[in-house]
RNA sequence: CGCGGAGUAGAGCAGUCCGGUAGCUCGUCGGGCUCAUAACCCGGAGGUCAUGUGGUUCAAAUCCCAUCUCCGCAACCA
């Protein structure tokens, strides 16, 4: 049997304070559209996602609930791992940070890296909130008051370990230096070069002893790992890696292909991480995918501005696939992507519902009418089918392409295109034309065979993006290949098949019905 | 002068690396078709490609320079 290549692709793991919204979502979206992509490709994928469950905020809301943080991340976590599996989430494991492989694990790493003196004792200063029992730093402290209570702030110190990230530093920069595509998008990498590496990196906190809703230190238990030497590491004791070493799985899977990570968690992907590898003596990532991010109107999402969007209700609204095209379709590279119900409306209906499903529903339904739903043999020639069928190839060589470069909405929009010309093509054709005249069959079965052959094409290229519609289009022509490679080479549907019924894949949605409706549920809550 | 990115039709974007008819989606106006989900197809209008009567060139959205505007980052909240 061949040995599959083997691709590991992780999303940062959610912090478990609260539901996801709608802008929290795109990591584990746009990951499983590049996991199934992988997949498609032959690959032996490993998905890996998450929560990170510790900390001063989880400890604080659980208090203020009135429960354990443990009880209050199970919660959390709980909603978590819905939301993702309502997206159809694709994941091969859900990390939590509370795992207890993972806790050991992270305990051993601090004590090696201890051990061999990249960390070490001394002072964290900072501005401190009494009540809260809340550091800030300098810059979130500017206005001198909490930021969660808005009490004064005093400047206090606590004991902590440090890990001497300047040690590291030269040998990252050479790494980084040759491996330009180590952080994609490009902007990125000059900015935490220029802005962290250039000027020299100051050592990480990477313990505190103001909460106790951590992973203990070991050999000093009043000290808990403190967030990114817990969260980071995810990605390896995820794979079995425990402290020591990794099994099978990590040997199979380590260095990660790609980790998919928000642009607000850069500098600890693009530093920390490559230089606690190091540390331990492990290689670093491939690859790390830093996406924008997806704001309500013009605004960042957040409670107080009352614009939040979550991702259950969309789900509700317009659909799994629905959702899910959104996001890959509306987020550019490097750019902040826009959400609004408008938006997501329009996008529905003119892509989901009139390009793609009305171009099924019309397909089948002539399949049904002229040939009894049998796949005619393509016997005459029509002087359309050329530029047809190189659409067809120019759309599996855009998707193709813009996949393995995570330009997602680029690749979708390739996509699309098959689908736009296959609509001409009906036009130009005019099949109903064709069957008037029975001399006339020859051509009109080549039409219809090409109609459903790119159907065929646009369900396997939409497997990553849309994965239920996707299907649904593949089972009406009996088609069970989804893999890439049948969507390379044109002309691969069985003559003499039989096609299911026409279907609706997208119903329309009356905007302003969807609109007011929609509005009269905010209201209600 | 902190670092980086961006400014292209009413909106959202591609094109810029490798100079040579300004392109896509949506919207809008007009027409066509009837297989289809009031869907689909065609055509029109709409852009001095931020500014500079800048530079290089036979030729600049694309390369160089200056200016303006917007956005991101600038160290431990994830």
């Amino acid at each position: 049997m061949e040995n599959k290549k083997a691709f590991y692709i992780t999303t940062a793991i959610a912090y478990a304070s609260g539901k996801p919204h709608i802008g929290n979502v795109y990591d584990p979206v746009a990951a499983d559209a590049v996991a199934r992509f992988k997949r498609s490709q032959g690959y032996d994928v490993f998905f890996c996602t998450g929560t990170d469950e510790h900390g001063q905020k989880i400890e604080n809301k659980a208090t203020a609930a009135g429960v354990t943080p443990q009880q209050f991340v199970d919660g959390v976590a709980g909603q978590i791992k819905d939301i993702w599996d309502m997206l159809g989430i694709s994941y091969d494991h859900f990390i939590r940070t509370t795992d207890s492989y993972h806790i050991s694990a992270v305990q051993k790493i601090f004590e090696r890296l201890l051990a061999q003196g990249d960390i070490y004792k001394d002072k964290y200063e900072g501005w401190y909130c009494e009540p809260c029992e809340s550091f800030f730093t300098d810059t979130q402290a500017e206005s001198g008051v909490c930021l969660d209570c808005g009490r004064p702030l005093r400047r206090e110190h606590e004991e902590a370990y440090f890990f001497k990230m300047s040690k590291y530093q030269d040998r990252l920069m050479k790494y980084i230096d040759e491996n330009p595509d180590f952080i994609i998008p490009d902007s990125r990498r000059k900015e935490m070069v220029n802005n962290f590496l250039k000027p020299g990196l100051q050592d990480l906190c990477v313990s505190r002893s103001s909460f106790t809703w951590g992973i203990p230190v070991l050999s000093d238990p009043k000290h808990v790992t403190y967030v990114w030497l817990d969260a980071l590491t995810n990605y390896i004791t995820a794979l079995g890696f425990d402290g020591e070493q990794g099994g099978e799985k990590y040997a199979k899977y380590w260095p990660a292909d790609v980790h998919i990570i928000g642009k607000d968690i850069i500098r600890f992907h693009m530093i920390y991480w490559p230089i606690f590898l190091m540390a331990l003596g492990e290689p670093l990532p491939k690859k790390i995918f830093a996406h924008p991010w997806m704001l309500s109107g013009m605004d960042k999402m957040s409670k107080s501005r009352g614009n939040v969007v979550y991702p259950d209700d969309l789900i509700r609204h317009f659909g799994l696939d629905g959702v899910r095209y959104y996001l890959l379709s509306e987020m550019p590279f490097a750019s902040d992507g826009t959400i609004t119900y408008e938006n997501v409306i329009l996008r529905y209906n003119n892509d989901l519902a009139n390009t793609l499903g009305n171009l099924v529903a019309r397909t089948l339904s002539m399949t049904k009418k002229y040939f009894g739903g049998v796949i005619p043999s393509p016997e005459g020639t029509t002087e359309f089918d050329e530029d047809l069928k190189a659409t067809a190839k120019a759309a599996y060589d855009g998707y193709v392409n813009n996949m393995e470069e995570y330009h997602l909405s680029d690749a979708l929009d390739a996509v699309f295109s098959l689908a736009r010309r296959a609509n001409k093509y009906i036009d130009e054709t005019a099949p109903w034309a064709l069957a008037k005249d029975e001399e006339k069959r020859p051509v009109l079965a080549t039409v219809i065979y090409n109609l459903l052959e790119c159907i065929r094409i646009l369900g396997v290229l939409l497997t990553s993006a849309i994965p239920t519609s996707a299907e649904k289009i593949l089972a009406s022509l009996g088609v069970n290949d989804q893999t890439l490679e049948s969507a390379k080479e044109y002309g691969k549907l069985a003559v003499g098949g039989e096609v299911g019924e026409s279907f609706v894949l997208f119903a329309r949605i009356d905007s302003q019905k969807k609109l007011a409706e929609i509005e009269a549920e905010n209201a209600a809550k």
